[in-house]
DNA sequence: TGTACATCAGTGAACGCGCGTTCACTGATGTAC
DNA sequence: TGTACATCAGTGAACGCGCGTTCACTGATGTAC
C-alpha cells in the first residue's frame, strides 16, 4: 500500500473525534458532513470511504464522546472517589464546555429520537458508566441497591448540569451546580 | 374585517399548539416550517404573517409547551401534592409521550444551545416551575434550604426520564423510573 | 540501485432534495351606501 | 334589503442555499522487476 498501513485508521479516528466534539457543541443536526470533514483537514468527498452513512458516524461518535468521558470519570474516581467524580462533573468548567464533557448531558434529548439500533454502542457505554458509579458508592450501600441508587445519582449530574446550561442567571446556574454536588453524595450514602 | 375578530389569534396559538408537539415529539430542526403548517392544515405561504422567522416560533412553542406542562403539575400538585407531581412526571405514559410532556425533558440539550434572547420566555417558565416544586415541598425544609430542594428534585425528574427515554431495556427503563420516584421524594423531606 | 506499475486515500464537481423565506395573488366576508 | 367595495388571512409558485450522497479522477508511495 502506498500509506503507512495505519494511515487510514488514523484519518477515520480523527474524523471521530472531531466529530465526537462538533455533536457536542452544536447538536447532531447542525454539524454537517462538509463542515465537519474541513473541521479535520480533509475534503467531503472521502467521507464515505470511512462511514457508510452520516447516522453511521452519529452512532461511532456519540458513543466515542461517552467512552472518553467513562474513562475520564474512571480516573477520577480512581483517585478522589465518588465525591471527586461529582465535583468534576458538576463544575463549572463542565458546564461551559459540553464539547469536552458528558455526551448524554450534551446530547440526551436528541439520542433519545435517535433509532434504536443507532444507539446500541452508546448504551453500551452508558451500562460502563452506570456500573462505575455504582462500584464507587459508599462501602455502605448493600449490593441490592446499587445499580438503582447509582442510576440517581447519575440522573442527577445529567439534570443538573442541564439545567446549569438552560439558566440564563449565571449565579442561579453556579448555586444549581454546588446544590446538586451536595444532594448526589447525600443520595449516594443514604 | 372579513374574519370574525378573533379569527387570526385562534390560528396563531393553533399553529403554536401544534409546533409545541412536533418539536418535544421529533425535536427542534427536524421540524420544518411546510410540514407543520400542513399539520395545522394550513400552507407555508401564510406562516411569516404569524411568526417573523422560524426562530420566533421555537422561542414562542417551547415557552407555551413548558407552561401547558406547568398548569398540569400544579393541578396534580394541588390535589395529591408533591408525591403525585413526582408519580405522573415518572410514570411511564410521560416516558412514552414526550409530544405531551415537559419540555425541559424532551428538547433540554437543544434549547441549551438555543441563543439566549431566544430562550427568555422558556426560562421565566422554568423559574415557575422551580417555585412551584419549592412551594410543595414538605413542611419540615426551612425556607432558606427550598430553592436548592427544588432545584435538586427537578434535575432528579429530568435526569431520570431522559435515562428512561435512553435505555433500550423496557424493564430497566421501567426500574430507574420506580428508583427515582423514591429518591426524589427521599431527597425532598430530608 | 533505478524504473514502471498498481494501489487506494483523498479530491472536487455534480446530483436531487428539502430547507427557510418572499411575494404577487385570491377570494371570503364585514362595512358603507 | 341589496349591491359595490375594501380588507387581509391564507395560497402557492419561486428564490437561493446547504444538505447528504455519488463518482470519475488524481497523485503520492509501496512493491516488483
Amino acid at each position: 500500500m502506498r500509506y503507512a498501513k495505519d494511515h487510514k485508521q488514523a484519518t477515520h479516528e480523527r474524523i471521530v473525534k472531531t466529530a465526537a466534539q462538533r455533536f457536542r457543541k452544536d447538536g447532531l443536526e447542525s454539524v454537517g458532513v462538509a463542515s465537519l470533514m474541513a473541521d479535520a483537514g480533509l475534503t467531503h468527498g472521502g467521507f464515505y470511504s470511512h462511514f457508510a452513512s452520516k447516522d453511521a458516524l452519529v452512532s461511532e461518535a456519540t458513543a466515542a464522546a461517552l467512552d472518553a468521558s467513562v474513562a475520564e470519570m474512571a480516573r477520577r474516581a480512581e483517585s478522589g472517589g465518588l465525591e471527586a467524580l461529582v465535583r468534576q462533573y458538576l463544575s463549572p468548567q463542565h458546564r461551559d464546555h459540553p464539547e469536552r464533557g458528558c455526551a448524554v448531558a450534551a446530547l440526551g434529548t436528541e439520542l433519545a429520537r435517535q433509532p434504536r439500533t443507532s444507539r446500541q454502542d452508546f448504551n453500551a457505554e452508558l451500562r460502563k458508566l452506570l456500573e462505575l458509579i455504582a462500584a464507587h458508592l459508599p462501602a455502605q450501600v448493600p449490593a441490592a441497591a446499587r445499580p438503582g441508587r447509582a442510576e440517581a445519582v447519575f440522573a442527577l449530574l445529567v439534570g443538573s448540569l442541564q439545567l446549569a446550561r438552560l439558566t440564563d442567571d449565571k449565579a442561579a446556574s453556579g448555586r444549581i451546580l454546588q446544590e446538586a454536588a451536595e444532594q448526589a453524595l447525600k443520595l449516594a450514602s443514604l
